[in-house]
DNA sequence: CTACTCGTAACAGTATTTGTTACAAAGACG
DNA sequence: CGTCTTTGTAACAAATACTGTTACGAGTAG
């Protein structure tokens, strides 16, 4: 009803499956496939695939076929900055759609004046997110057990 | 191409008809039409009226029928948190659509950890909103013109 | 060769945002 | 009282995004 599915529930999937693939690694195991980790999500393996796909575009894990998905960096030294950038390319507030009206004072000067609050706001998340790493989210994750 | 239509451009149309109404006050009209800021905005008046119906609601402007709106505060006593919340009620980020694996350590623990993070991160943004008001986006508005 | 898994295209279903038309409702005013 | 203006909303279409799903080709290991 009021189940708010226009907010992203990506950085959510992708940094649990990261954290899945470096608990599993820590345990001795040397890649996991996106069928485990799918198993753990919830989820269909394909979506983990798509995900991990764009992570690996950014560095932060490598894939072998018939094998599966193992971490490049170690989980402390991810972020969820590193795993938001990787994954969420666009900004969260967006400008007009159609160019507003250039002969209103209002019209041609409203653009740039958003533009430099947005993008104090977004340097604001980024910030946020840089603060915590996978390892931390494993921490909790493992404190709550 | 690459657009990003994801992104929301309502807090911008928003900002824009409420800086209008409030510039077009400060010139001696009492209220100020739909079509009017439409035309500033260089969209569809209904859109209007939808998005200053939400306005109403939390108390930030006024309409009579008949004859158009008018601001409830001073453009000062405005922040663009208080306009984001007016019309965003949803969260930036989501958790997992599906609920995880409860056996699993990762998918029993992190929804709440996960969840914990995106509580600072929003906060961080609602903060970062609530640092401009209106009447520094018209002082920005006037400056560039 | 066989089996396993990734890599990816293709498609459907759902939801949101935006734009648009249409029309009822409420006031202002002569 | 009748007319005109504008709001208040419903209804609909188009564009976009996200998620889930099936299908199948492409590597790689044993």
């Amino acid at each position: 009803m009021e189940s708010d599915v226009s907010a992203n529930s990506r950085l959510t999937i992708t940094a649990h499956a990261l954290t899945w693939i470096g608990l599993y690694q820590r345990r001795g195991h040397e890649v996991a496939t996106s069928e485990q980790i799918a198993t753990s999500v919830n989820t269909n393996p394909v979506v983990i695939r798509r995900l991990l796909a764009e992570l690996r575009k950014a560095g932060l894990v490598d894939s072998q076929r018939g094998a599966g998905w193992m971490l490049v960096r170690d989980l402390a030294a991810i972020t969820l900055l590193d795993v938001y950038q990787a994954i969420e390319p666009g900004p969260v507030f967006a400008l007009h759609r159609a160019t507003p009206d250039p002969e209103c004072v209002v019209g041609h000067g409203i653009g740039p004046a958003m533009a430099a609050v947005y993008e104090e706001v977004e340097a604001a998340l980024r910030g946020e997110l840089a603060k915590t790493t996978l390892e931390d989210v494993l921490r909790d994750v493992l404190k709550a057990a």
